[in-house]
DNA sequence: GTCTATACCTGGATAGAC
DNA sequence: GTCTATCCAGGTATAGAC
């Protein structure tokens, strides 16, 4: 098969995921991946920090993709959100609370010690908010609250993972997605900020 | 002097926060305490697990009593939540976006990994958790909009770091406190929910 | 190009001198 | 009780057989 490259990004990104950077050693990849040691090093030349970097930027622009899956076919805004934040918690509970953000563990870890793996957390933030800007002004909402409602959607559902996770328990999931269905409310009933 | 294990202790708070769990190593704590080596298995017979878990529980609860510090003595409730979340962005701007929560990196690196290290982080966030719902009480609230209310601002919180430390910017600090206002608001209103 | 063996280092942990 | 020397497992990375 040529799909060696494919499994070892795949192993990756569940381990990084569920382990963190630090916490994942590359002999753990390849087992849980089938492939042979030297195979990281032949297609990641740049050894784990490439490795990772590749991860970060597959596995973010994906679930970056929810943004338009389960949100912008909804017939509301305030429908969509709670869809979102519904489907999260589903997920959390099936896999018993270790399937949340593909990156935020990892984002943590490398902010203060790693600038290159930092850097492409940051662009992969960046994208979610640029992604959910264009899908939240089409629900009728102006530039600047839709990116705001942004920022504020992605704090809510990164924060209530580290609770729910934490916790083992969805309440933080229902409760942010709640609070971000009354930022959104809010702000399409036009009672703006303070 | 006495106040080695309080030096040990002091180290592993900042090197933990920052670096995380598995990222830190004891031969690196000592070196920043000044401390040998064999001290840490003198004091923490358990070693590193031993040692996290203290630094969890301290280090957790000393955060969790700046909702009586920075929330409880404000004149009303908006005010009180502008001003922690101000003070937060603050503290990060001033370590170069290295000081956020003491132990969210902890948190979801150990969710799945060690059972011990999970519960030391979840009673940390349960005593949050009640704690700000008697501050909010306080402040009118029901207890039941109280402790929601508290998990949202945590939430955001958390997740507003998570996003700040990445991007190297408090806009997403900011833009979660907002919110947090304003889902504060609609329950001081009794707007109430859906 | 696939894979194995190994080098080299740092991790956590321990023993025992003082 | 303070501190040093050391152990062994695991980490990342590399060399080279096939």
């Amino acid at each position: 098969m040529g799909n060696t490259k494919e499994r070892i990004l795949a192993a990756s990104a569940e381990l990084f995921r569920r382990n963190g950077y630090t916490g994942t050693g590359l002999k753990q990849i390849v087992t849980a991946a089938s492939a042979p040691f030297g195979s990281i090093y032949h297609f990641f030349p740049g050894g784990k920090e490439q490795l990772a970097e590749e991860v970060i930027r597959s596995s973010g622009m994906e679930y970056g993709k929810l943004f338009d899956l389960l949100i912008a076919p909804a017939p509301d805004l305030v429908t969509g959100l709670e869809q979102a934040f519904a489907a999260a918690a589903v997920t959390l509970r099936e896999t018993d609370y270790a399937d949340a953000c593909p990156i935020a563990t990892m984002a943590l870890e490398v902010a203060s010690t790693n600038e290159t793996l930092r850097r492409a957390t940051a662009e992969v933030f960046q994208a979610w908010i640029l992604t959910g800007t264009g899908v939240f002004t089409r629900f009728g909402l102006s530039e600047d609250d839709a990116r705001r409602l942004t920022i504020a959607v992605i704090s809510a559902l990164e924060g209530a993972f580290v609770l729910s996770r934490s916790l083992r328990d969805v309440e933080p999931l229902a409760v942010a997605g709640e609070a971000a269905v009354a930022t959104a409310r809010e702000m399409l009933t036009g009672r703006g900020r303070g």
